[in-house]
DNA sequence: ATTGATTCCGAAAGCGCTTTCGGCGTAGCG
DNA sequence: CGCTACGCCGAAAGCGCTTTCGGAATCAAT
């Protein structure tokens, strides 16, 4: 209907340029906008452009110009099969930031642990993209240490234990877990258990030091708080409470590093016949969307990662233009949301 | 430590080549496994690149091979904003797939929905991958016409109304909404309720079409049958369930079209003093693991999609090396996961 | 020793684009 | 009218890799 090209070769700037009785050159520079080209015969090329719906191989262009005009995404590895919702926000977020260049987005996994180095070294070696997004540190993590290495720039959501010299966003896990601790204490309790996540994960690290502080803070002593780590799915939650909730002096409450896990804990309080936000408080961290709708709804922290996709490719996007990663560091609060797990202290509990 | 080069500029096959005293087209060819190579070269040869960490400049390989060696993933638009937790499996799975030919996973979303047409012609025409992965068409969907007409191979996870020409793998929707009437008919039911999605999605509409067929094999009129469509989140499901649990003749049973909205119509039994699965069944449909602490625990239709991400990984792959798209049309089935919200109907219920 | 077939490598073109450099033509200046 | 000054475009090199083609060397066969 269109007369369009029956052949199926691709509109290249070469057959651009032949239709146009111009240059390749000239076609090149008139469609990136150098200034040094005619008003009138820039208009003309672009109108052609599009009138032939031309699209210009980015491979070509990425090798004369010498740059990758793409980022990656490092997946986290699959801890406990547990389906992490966030990375779909995430990676929107991501994409929306870099779409203002025009740049694509990789998602890169590594097979196993000990080929993240190797995955990490091509990535840069092979000029692939021009900067990386890091998830879920490690308390030390070498990826972290790869990239810098490999002078790739890049920005990590979240923070390792040293995290000065590159550029992270993050929330502030240790406050939001004193203040936690903070909340529960002003509700009366006194003897407090933890549901802790694997510690190499530095979030979790950060999170179980904000509890110890907490309970510091508040004049505590640590025999008054009950520690079990668990892997971070639901029925890592449920076993770790099942643990406190049946030695001999029970916590009030429970703090749980992890929506997950905290749902886990309602599951383990319930089928002791506990009622949670009443005979145990329960409070997770996360902000998960489900806890809405948990039995009963769980009190959290959310923290906001609505943007946090969003922020992290603005900052990369910065430091590839040749910011300082140190200027690049933001920390975020998390916040109470009080639904149905926590409540007040029951005062016969706390006299044994 | 190492004696590692101090010069940043990356090592390439010319340096590689001028350190070996060879020419790049046999370094190239070694590195490629050509069989017009020595033996003993190629040895040599791969010993120098792995120990100066050689990596190709994959722009320029794709340049010069004129193949992609990447594929998309393009991201369904943010529906109601719920965060899928089904990308990050997918992705995962892709992932997995792809990284046997050591291709790259691009992900990407059209700005808006009008601009998905353009994302996708630039997409062909600029041949930034040699494939395409389609989650969730619309019951016409222009980008698979899009798709076809630029030639560009592509898997769709899910199916549109006329799926003959294209490779797909979906989930029987409609036995499995069959399925659910058989199941809930079985327990004695007669008055069903369905809480819809919207049906230019077209799993939405196969759903429905599923609970209609089901009405009608199992003797059912449609008058015992109402319907709400909602949005595909907690509200909408709640204020679906709401406007039918609240009309003269409320049906004694719910069907939802996916567990998100099941788990709404929960709360709208709950705040009715309604109990689920003993005064009012309610099933869900997508297996999400949510369902397990929701309030009551949902019983739900299972969709198998742990390795959606690699069978549609492999069947692109195929796709591409030349296959049949309509040999690679892959249908399965879900299955019942019963667990709290379901019961058999009450007796008094059906004698108004 | 001549031929033919192999084996292995170098030369060179080319993928599609960018970018520097230089030169043509026209305009502006004295 | 000759000069410089631009404005605008073409020529050409080059990004890093692949791949075809041909040629030098080696080997076996006659």
């Amino acid at each position: 209907m269109f007369g369009e090209d029956l052949t199926v070769s691709r509109v290249t700037l070469k057959t651009l340029a032949a239709d146009l009785g111009l240059t390749e050159a000239t076609v090149s520079r008139a469609l990136n906008d150098y200034d040094d080209i005619a008003e009138q015969t820039r208009l003309r090329v672009q109108k052609e452009a599009l009138a032939q719906g031309y699209a210009p191989n980015p491979s070509a262009r990425r090798l004369a110009r010498g740059t990758a005009e793409a980022v990656a995404y490092l997946m986290p590895a699959n801890q406990s099969g547990v389906s992490d919702s966030f990375i779909g926000q995430l990676l929107q977020g991501l994409g929306e930031s870099l779409s203002k260049r025009k740049w694509d987005l990789l998602v890169m996994q590594a097979p196993s642990a000990e080929d993240e180095a190797e995955t990490i070294q091509k990535l840069a070696r092979s000029g692939t993209v021009s900067g990386v997004v890091l998830s879920r540190p490690y308390k030390v993590d070498k990826r972290i240490k790869l990239l810098q290495e490999a002078r790739l720039p890049f920005v990590v959501h979240g923070r390792s234990s040293d995290c000065s010299d590159y550029a992270w966003y993050d929330v502030d896990n240790t406050k939001a877990f004193i203040d936690i601790v903070d909340h529960l204490v002003s509700l009366g309790h006194r003897r407090l258990g933890y549901v802790g996540a694997p510690s190499y994960l530095n979030f979790a690290h950060q999170r179980m030091q904000g509890v110890l502080q907490g309970i510091k803070y508040n004049g505590l002593s640590e025999a008054d708080l009950l520690i079990e780590i668990s892997e971070m799915n639901d029925l890592g939650g449920e076993q770790a409470a099942s643990v406190m909730l049946d030695c001999d002096t029970p916590p009030t409450a429970l703090i749980c590093a992890t929506d997950i896990q905290a749902i886990g804990a309602l599951a383990a309080l319930r089928s002791r016949g506990l009622r949670a936000g009443v005979d145990v408080s329960v409070i997770g961290y996360d902000g998960l969307f489900i806890g809405k709708h948990s039995n009963p709804p769980l009190t959290t922290m959310a923290q906001p990662l609505a943007h946090s996709g969003r922020i992290l490719g603005d900052m990369l996007l910065a430091l590839i233009d040749g910011a300082e990663p140190k200027s690049l560091q933001e920390l975020r609060n998390a916040e109470l949301v009080r639904r149905m797990s926590d409540g007040p202290a029951r005062p016969s509990q706390n006299k044994p």
